[in-house]
DNA sequence: CCTCGGATCAGCT
DNA sequence: GCTGATCCGAGGA
């Protein structure tokens, strides 16, 4: 029952940790609450931490939501406590959420390692790998696991920038991706960026221009653009 | 059973 | 900026 943990990164003073109530809030407001706090996620007598940087907020109704079609072996964690780990693997590759409230989540982007300074922490993926999460980290509790938790951050970000989520195909304009400004260990493109007037490239308007998946077997070319609830 | 496509990342143009 | 790697879950036949 570690109430308090002793970090020795930029703060001298121990800090609280998050518990049930904290997720248990409406997503957004929790990506954006989770800007600032320390993820820590133990191993043995190893520990690393990071101070979160990055996130995106995956709500219900969302179509680029893993929870969107209702639940599933792989997205059950989801519909989990709050609190809950939610670890998913794309392309080899592992990331993690946080669960607020049912079907709901926030994708951890990005943190700052709090020991030393060395260690690629931008992108989801590479957090995962520096703090050591894998896919048997699915489904613990992060106010209660021995393993993994988060600390209550010492002061609130000084600005916070928000964009449209990363690598998503669908409801791609949502501004649910949050960023600590100024933090070099958020991921690219920044968030954020008011759209200058020079710069046309509006990038996928409707039809995605990532380029379109094209393998064999024509069958019938799905043009399924659509959905996009236009709330603000 | 078979096929599609992805909440990424690295690497090249 | 854009493409390919690479593999497994989800969903349809």
């Amino acid at each position: 029952m570690a109430d308090r943990w002793s970090t020795e990164g930029r703060s001298s003073e121990p800090r609280r940790r998050l518990g049930r109530s904290f997720f248990d809030r409406p997503t957004v407001r929790v990506a954006r609450a989770l800007l600032g706090t320390t993820l820590v996620v133990r191993d043995g007598a190893e520990e690393r931490s990071v101070l979160l940087s990055e996130t995106e907020a995956y709500l219900r109704g969302d179509p680029a939501s893993h929870a969107f079609r209702g639940p599933t072996r792989r997205n059950r964690s989801m519909f989990g406590r709050p609190g809950t780990l939610y670890v998913f693997r794309i392309h080899q590759v592992v990331c993690a959420n946080l669960v607020t409230r049912c079907g709901e989540a926030v994708l951890l982007r990005a943190g700052t390692p709090n020991l030393g300074a060395d260690g690629r922490t931008s992108g989801p993926g590479r957090l995962c790998r520096y703090l050591g999460l894998t896919l048997s980290d699915d489904g613990r509790d992060a106010t209660r696991d021995r393993r993994v938790m988060v600390l209550a951050r010492g002061r609130r970000p000084r600005a916070v920038a928000v964009g449209p989520r990363v690598g998503i195909r669908q409801a791609v304009e949502r501004p649910l991706r949050f960023a600590i400004r100024d933090e070099p260990s958020v991921s690219r493109p920044r968030p954020g960026r008011p759209p200058t007037s020079a710069s046309p490239s509006r990038s996928r308007g409707d039809g995605s221009s990532r380029r379109t998946r094209r393998r064999r077997r024509p069958s019938s070319a799905g043009g399924t653009s659509g959905g996009r609830t236009g709330g603000r």
